[in-house]
Formats: C-alpha cells, sequence, structure tokens
DNA sequence: CAGAATCCGGTCAGATACTG
DNA sequence: CAGTATCTGACCGGATTCTG
C-alpha cells in the first residue's frame, strides 16, 4: 500500500475504501450470514435463523437490512398466505470472497501465532 | 471457501480465524496505526498521534495495547530523562498487508458500486 | 514526552414478548 | 412464517484533566 514517493496523508486516504470494507463486514454476524447465503444460494429468514446460530430475529432483521442497503443481499417478497420471503446472495456479494479468504488465510495465521506466544510465556 | 461436500456447520468453523482476523483489525483506529507503523517503521507516541489524524492518547494508547497483545506491534521504553518510547511494526504486523490490499480493492469497488446505484435511484 | 484517570453520551447487542 | 417492540446492560469512543 506504501510506496517511498508517497506521503503519510496519502497513504491515509488511501484508507477510506479499507474501512467501507470494513464497515460492510463488521459485526458479530455479517460474514455468517453472507456464507449461509453463499451456501444456500436462498434462503428464507426462519432457515437463516436456524444457520446462524444463536442470532435474534431482531439482530437478523438489522443485519439484512444493512446488506440489502450495500447490495449484497436481495429480498423478495411473494405476496402468498402467508407472506414468503427470500433472501439471494447477489453476484456481488459473492465478489467479497476473496476477502474473505484473505481475512481466513491471515486469522488462521494469526491463530497459531497467538498460540505459540502463549507456549512460550508459560515457558 | 464453501465446497458441496462440506455441511453448513463445517462451513462455519471455517469462520472462526476469519472473525479472529477481524477482531484483530476492527474499530476506528487500527488500521490507520498499523499503516502509519508500516510507513515509519518506528515511532514515537506523539509521532503517532500527529500521524493519526484526531485519535485522543486515550484511544491511541488503549489500541497500542491490544496491537502489542496481538503480535503487531513491539513498545520498547529506553530510560533516559525523559522516557522515550518506541513502538514498532514488526514482521508479523506486515503481514496484514495483504489483507489491507484486498479489503482495499474490494473497498473501493463497493465505493462505486454504491454510488451507481445512487445514482440510478435518483433516475 | 508518554501516557493514566475520570466523566459521559451513544451505539451495540441480547432477552423477552408480541403482531399480522 | 417473518418479522417488530421494548427494555437493559455492556461497550465504544470522545473530551478533558492530570502525572512522572
Amino acid at each position: 500500500m506504501q510506496k517511498e514517493n508517497k506521503t503519510p496523508k496519502e497513504c491515509l486516504e488511501k484508507l477510506l475504501p479499507v474501512q467501507d470494507a470494513l464497515d460492510v463486514l463488521k459485526g458479530k454476524w455479517k460474514i455468517q450470514i453472507i456464507s449461509v447465503l453463499i451456501y444456500y444460494e436462498e434462503c428464507g429468514f426462519k432457515q437463516l435463523q436456524d444457520n446462524v446460530k444463536g442470532i435474534t430475529p431482531k439482530m437478523l432483521s438489522k443485519e439484512l437490512k444493512e446488506l440489502e442497503i450495500n447490495l449484497m443481499v436481495t429480498r423478495q417478497v411473494s405476496e402468498t398466505r402467508p407472506v414468503t420471503v427470500r433472501y439471494q446472495i447477489t453476484e456481488y456479494g459473492k465478489s467479497v470472497t476473496p476477502v474473505i479468504k484473505a481475512l481466513y488465510y491471515w486469522g488462521e495465521q494469526h491463530r497459531e501465532s497467538i498460540k505459540a506466544s502463549m507456549r512460550k510465556e508459560r515457558g
């Protein structure tokens, strides 16, 4: 990200998109929801709630709204009886996969590093 | 991340490292601090505060502690008068660069997508 | 210089209950 | 089924002041 011919200020400006990405992905549930939707392609509310362990309907609803605003998922209502709602991952939503992978590989390494340093501290 | 021969449960277990990575990077300041330290290799407290615009000493101190725990930075105190403290990015800290890059590229795309969809909504 | 201490408002997120 | 409403405690993060 940094090149010697850039000022710190220029580098910091580059961080705006990074913060945007982090905003979209932040929180306890978003990546889980995205992953479930990538897995199933399409889900109802209940099915999502069952697959994202521990999430309350309130949080699920809130997170889905944010994901919809960010074009990650679509929401389709069928006026049946009772109404059925389908959440779908968008192609765009799938495009975060490389980001999740980068987080995964680094996170995995990180776990090992932390474990190793804890062993060292104990002697 | 998902393969057809994996259950949703197995996929969700894979998400633990992702959450770990997100935890290390989360908050308003961590990536900025890391970026400044990658740029300078080494900084004093004041120098950091000057380069991370708007951060208070309290937050800077707190974030640095967390980054130290996660082995991203080291803290070296010289018993001079007055004491000088140097924060250094670790090699390990530099290893998040691919993650930041992934976040950057996706975040940049994301800005464009959101902008485009807002233009569309306005007509 | 390099922080710690204190105070405070805002948001996050969980539990529970309720609606059409 | 697909959510909403309300209450609550925990935590985040800023402002200000103080210390060695």
